[in-house]
DNA sequence: ATAAAATTTAACCAAATGGTTAAATCATAT
DNA sequence: ATATGATTTAACCATTTGGTTAAATTTTAT
C-alpha cells in the first residue's frame, strides 16, 4: 500500500503517519495542511506527530524530499538506460507517463512547492545523494544528428519537449478540462492513448524532416 | 503599470489593493496569503482591505476569476484567428510562449488553486463570460488530415502537444532547472530560442511523415 | 462654510493553529 | 511480577489570523 518503506528506520504509527502527510501536503500544500488533519487522517493524536517529528516544518521536509527524489530518481533510471534512441524515447514516454497517472499528485506538488520556495531545492539536493546523468541522453542526440539518423536539434530543448508534453496533461486537467470542455472520463482515456503516440510524434519530427524554405 | 483596469469602477485604493493582491496571491496562494501583507503591498490599512473587498474569500476570487480569464481569452484569441494551419502554429507557440513568460505567475497560479479546489472553475466558468471555440482549430486539424496536407492525428492531442510544449517549461522551471543542473540564465535564454523553434518541431511532425514498421 | 457622505485608521476580538506538558498506558527486559 | 523506557493521550498555551468596531479624517455637495 505505502511507498514510504524508505523510511527503514520506520515503525508502524511513524509509516502511518508519513503515509498521512504525504496524502495531506500534496493535496493542500504546505500553507493548506493541518497538523490537526494529517493527525487524524493516520489515527493518531496530534501530540504524538510533534512526538515524532518534532515540527510541521521538519515532517515536511520530509515528505518533500522523498517526493522529490521519487521523480528524480525514476527519470534518471529511465534516462541512463542504454538503448537505440528510436526504442529509448518510446520507452521514456510510456514508462513516464505510466508513472505520473500513478503518482499524480506528484508533479503539482513539487512544483507548486519549489516554486514558492526556490531556495529549498538547494538545500534538497545536497542533502539527496541523488546524481542524476544527463549527460548520457544529451549525448545520444547530439551522436544521432552527427551521424545523419536525426535531425539537428538541440538536446536540451528535445528533453522539455518530451518531459513537457508527458507531464504537462496531468497537473493541467482540471484546466484543459475546463478550456477545452471535455469530461473528466475522456480526459482519462485520451491520457491513455497518449502513452502510445506521444513516441511517434517525436520520432516523426525527428526523422527525416521536410526542409522548409 | 497594472493591467487590472478592466475593475472599470475602481477607483485608486481599489487598484493599489488589487494589484496588491494579485501580487501576494499568485506567489503564496491562498493559503499562504495573508490579509496584513496585502495591506502592506497597498500601503493602506487591513481594515481598509476589508472595507473595500468584504473578505478574503470575495478578494481572492475576483483575483482568480480576472487570471482565469486573462490566459483563456488570450489563448480563444489565437485559436480562432482565421489563417492557414502552419502559420497559425507558429503564431499561436510565438504568442502564447510571450504571453506566458509576460505573465510567469499566472500558469502556477490558475494550476494550483484550480487543482486544490476543483469546484471553483464551474463558478468561474459560469460567471465568466466567456466563449471558447476550440472547434474552429479542431476542425482545421481535421480538414487539413483529410486533404493529406498532414498526417492522421487526434486534434485534442496535437492542441495538448503545443500547449504543453509552450507553457509547462514556465511552471516547470525550478524543477527542471534543478534536474538538469542549468543556470536560471541559461534557462532564460533557451525559453527564447525555444520560441522559435517549436513550431518547426510540430510542423516536422505533421508533414509528410515517416512510415513506421 | 458646513453638513453629509466616503474613506482611513487604531484598537479589538474570537477562532484557529502549531506546539508543549505532564500524566497515563503499553512494551520489554530482568 | 515489576521496574524501566517507549508511546500515547488530554488538557493547555501563545501566537497568528481573518474580521469588526467606532472614532477620526478627508472628500463632496450645498
Amino acid at each position: 500500500m505505502t511507498d514510504l518503506q524508505i523510511f527503514e528506520t520506520a515503525g508502524e504509527t511513524e509509516l502511518k503517519i508519513l503515509d498521512a502527510a504525504k496524502k495531506i501536503f500534496s493535496i493542500k500544500g504546505y500553507d493548506g495542511a493541518r497538523m490537526q488533519e494529517i493527525a487524524n487522517e493516520a489515527k493518531i493524536n496530534k501530540a504524538a506527530l510533534h512526538y515524532y517529528f518534532r515540527s510541521k516544518d521538519k515532517l515536511f521536509e520530509l515528505i518533500f524530499k522523498f517526493c522529490f527524489k521519487k521523480i528524480y530518481n525514476n527519470l534518471g533510471e529511465i534516462i541512463e538506460k542504454d538503448m537505440p534512441l528510436k526504442d529509448k524515447i518510446k520507452f521514456m514516454t510510456e514508462n513516464y507517463i505510466d508513472f505520473i497517472s500513478k503518482n499524480q499528485y506528484l508533479i503539482p506538488f513539487i512544483m507548486t512547492e519549489l516554486a514558492k520556495n526556490p531556495d529549498r531545492f538547494v538545500k534538497v539536493i545536497k542533502e539527496s545523494d541523488v546524481k542524476f546523468k544527463s549527460e548520457n541522453f544529451i549525448n545520444q542526440i547530439k551522436k544521432e544528428a552527427k551521424a545523419g539518423n536525426i535531425k539537428e536539434i538541440d538536446p536540451f530543448q528535445l528533453f522539455m519537449n518530451i518531459i513537457s508534453m508527458c507531464v504537462f496533461p496531468f497537473p493541467a486537467k482540471p484546466m484543459l478540462c475546463a478550456i477545452l470542455g471535455i469530461s473528466e472520463l475522456k480526459y482519462k482515456k485520451m491520457m491513455e492513448e497518449r502513452k502510445k503516440i506521444i513516441a511517434d510524434f517525436i520520432m516523426d519530427s525527428l526523422i527525416n524532416p521536410v526542409h522548409r524554405e
